[in-house]
DNA sequence: CGATTCCTTGAGCAACCTCAAAAGCGGTGG
DNA sequence: CCACCGCTTTTGAGGTTGCTCAAGGAATCG
């Protein structure tokens, strides 16, 4: 087993433009992609989650034509795995990344609430509870509220206004870590995504 | 030479979701692309302007996974136009998908004027004057203002003002037929795509 | 335990939305 | 040709939402 599995902390940076590398596959956590505008500044693009492939334009180009940062603790691995992909796989990837970026789109549409509930819920994933209790809890880590901004098309203040008011809806139940509530850690306690 | 050239005029249906056919080159003017929720109700998902390939999931599934509709009269052809494609073909399409994607994002960030002001600036093709005056003049035509509100995540009303400031402001000059002046073409007189 | 960075909360305001009415455009048929 | 219809666009007035600016509190790291 190869060992190149790639560790990346809540922040930190995946790949720039122009560098050289793979592609990856996005076995946890979360990613955001920003382009580089010609004056330099980068600015979000989309987003990757469990399962999707970012860094497949290194196959054309050998460079990496966007960047990528960690949102949350991440694990990737090289893809493809093994073999050299088939073009059904990239044609997989393909429309994978065309899914996922009509659901990004959709996170700007409406209202500043349900964009950001909308987002969480895209983040949040299946808490296998080991707990045999039926109960199909879901967990999340959210991105720091900056990104969060970034990518609904909001301002941090109100993403940080509409985490507390889904903490306060029972929404969102706060991890308890050592005595403290955590701000990043949440059980979603909601399975619809549509909000009032 | 085949004529399953394809020509549609403004608002009309190019594919829907689930039917059966080929991708296709935009050869001129502009589609909308949308995705089917599970509701049924579409949503704008993409751009695809002159040069763009849509529909292109169709090598995998054979069935248009989303919708496309002409936003102006426009002209395509099948895709690919003769051989069989090349991976290298797919993954250039699926690069740039990813950078229209990126643009398209960027069209629903900031003040809705720069938001119109870009999206126009997208649409604008340079008009080969045949005069040999030197200025690369543009021209574009407009999609109804619902469909550029929909893209650009703004209300009809506002995209209507915006493009009224835009004309009184010099930036757009309606051309005029028949003595009137037209709502949807325009010449674009200003290069910028940064408005204050 | 500072120092730094991130997050929260408040107050006031501008931008955008909503609702409504009227005008413009395009087609159809008398 | 004109009258009429439906649809799109324009424009206005007033209300909300989300933004800006600012300050204080919580978390993280050395």
């Amino acid at each position: 087993m190869r060992s190149e599995r790639l560790l990346r902390k809540r922040g930190e940076r995946i790949f720039s433009v122009g560098s050289r590398g793979c592609a990856w596959r996005v076995v946890s956590g979360s990613v955001r992609i920003d382009r580089q505008a010609p004056s330099g500044e980068e600015s979000f693009v989309s987003l990757a989650i469990c399962g999707d492939i970012i860094g497949a334009e290194t196959f054309l180009f050998d460079k990496y034509s966007f960047a990528a940062t960690a949102l949350s603790e991440c694990v990737l691995v090289p893809w493809p795995e093994a073999a050299p992909p088939s073009a059904e796989a990239f044609l997989s990837t393909l429309t994978k990344a065309e899914h996922r970026a009509a659901e990004v789109i959709a996170l700007r549409c409406g209202q500043a609430a349900n964009r950001v509930h909308r987002l969480i819920m895209m983040l949040a994933h299946r808490l296998d509870a080991g707990v045999r209790d039926g109960s199909a809890a879901l967990q999340v880590v959210l991105p720091s509220r900056q990104d969060m901004a970034d990518i609904t098309a909001l301002k941090l203040e109100t993403v940080s206004r509409i985490v507390s008011q889904l903490r306060q809806a029972g929404i969102l139940d706060p991890l308890q870590r050592d005595g403290h509530s955590s701000l990043r850690q949440f059980m979603v306690c909601q399975l619809g995504t549509d909000a009032p």
